[in-house]
DNA sequence: ACGATGATGAAC
DNA sequence: TTCATCATCGTA
């Protein structure tokens, strides 16, 4: 199998583009010894200081620094006391931007995919290679843009106008037209140790 | 429909 | 230092 681990040019283009382009990819995780790679099913853009979703729209702080770092880096970080959420930075360095990751396959969701993967704070900041334990790879899945569904970004309607704007993509499940990957067969406890 | 659960950022 | 909010999820 052709595995190629996504550079950093890949991730040096806008966030919207990078994130269209992750659906399909692999995410790959390694822990002790034991790797995992799953497929890209859903991800979001968060496109600037601009972009009013974004948490670099409130300028740059202690927690979301890592966004105005180089491409490739990863943003992570605690929502609701709960859940991780992974980004990945994009675009030029000094330019805040990112993708998250909302979901890969067997796993909706950007709490479920950090669970999933064991993804915690920890890879905060460090960047995405194999070393870190934590990466990217093309896998040569080839997607046909008719099964990426594009939609607004979720959780975020506190946005004005840029709450609605089409940041989201979504994997389309092969025998369903409506709504993304199965909702019936939703791993509930999977872990990686 | 709602509570969990803790960090963050802005106000006081 | 206090307080409202939060890029969500599981149970009800």
């Amino acid at each position: 199998m052709k595995r190629q681990v996504l550079l950093q040019e890949f991730f040096e283009r806008s966030a919207v583009v990078v994130a269209r382009d992750l659906v399909g990819k692999f995410l790959v995780r390694k822990i002790r010894g034991k790797e995992i790679a799953l497929m890209i099913t859903e991800t979001e853009a968060y496109e600037g200081e601009n972009d009013l979703a974004s948490h670099a729209s409130r300028g740059r702080t202690a927690r979301n620094a890592p966004m105005w770092d180089e491409a490739r880096h990863f943003y992570v970080y605690l929502v609701y006391g709960v859940h991780e959420m992974l980004n990945v930075v994009t675009g030029k360095h000094n330019y805040p931007a990112a993708v998250l990751v909302r979901g890969v396959e067997g796993c909706t969701g950007p709490g479920r995919v950090t669970r999933a993967l064991n993804v915690t704070r920890t890879l905060n900041g460090k960047r995405a290679v194999p070393e870190s334990g934590l990466w990217f790879e093309d896998r040569g899945v080839r997607i046909a843009p008719r099964r990426i569904k594009r939609t607004p970004r979720v959780g975020v309607a506190y946005a004005g106008d840029w709450a609605s704007k089409p940041y989201r993509f979504v994997l389309l499940d092969e025998k369903s037209n409506r709504g993304g990957v199965t909702a019936s067969r939703r791993s509930r406890r999977s872990t990686v140790q």
